[in-house]
DNA sequence: TTAAGATATGAAAACATGTTCATGTATTCA
DNA sequence: TGAATACATGAACATGTTTTCATATCTTAA
């Protein structure tokens, strides 16, 4: 695997961001195209501004990017790794749980 | 997507598990194979302790599994969903940023 | 320029987490 | 059994994070 302690660090980063529930929920709703931030509070249930705090932070990662478009900003998926990752751990938990329990 | 409030919860705490930089060193070193605790420990330089703590968080969410052989306990992925989540990642970071920064 | 809509930001409150230290519980071997 | 090795656990401390509330900024339209 090999991997630098920088790069172990920067990819806890990302997963620690998807690890909140809020935040992900925000995540997998901007996976199939750009949101609205109204949008996202409304899709989530959370406040307004704490979307706001959520998706700065997340695009901070690079996870989302921002698109302005009138009064609206949009945000979307910053790349296809993010989908993927996603997809795989979705994936995950909906199977059946691999052979033996403990 | 349509992933229940629970799943997505329940997805976002695997993520939030594998976004603590020593528990993720822990969880590649065991990806290719079993490793016991006490090497666990020295190749993360974290306190055996500390190590302990962590194992039981991701054995919890079965992300590991333990066995035991004699004395030690070895820990390996618990399937390959994980392997392929944290590969993905992996090139997510190697990639050198896709089209526009911001 | 003023008003209204849409998003962003700062500070504080409430809550959660990582780490250490001391100690407890297996397991093997003499 | 007793000692030594390997791992697990509980409590406490220190630090960090999520969330809210109030307010600021940006954009369009009248």
């Amino acid at each position: 695997m090999a991997l630098t302690d920088d790069q172990t660090v920067e990819i806890a980063e990302i997963f620690r961001l998807m690890g909140d529930p809020t935040r992900l929920k925000i995540l997998i709703y901007c996976l199939d195209g750009p949101v609205a931030v109204g949008d996202l509070a409304r899709l989530t249930g959370a406040s307004q501004s704490l979307v706001s705090h959520h998706l700065r932070l997340l695009r901070a990662a690079r996870i989302l990017r921002a698109e302005r478009r009138g009064k609206k900003v949009y945000y979307a998926a910053a790349d296809d790794h993010i989908r993927t990752v996603v997809g795989d751990m979705i994936d995950h938990v909906a199977e059946p749980t691999e052979d033996g329990e403990d």
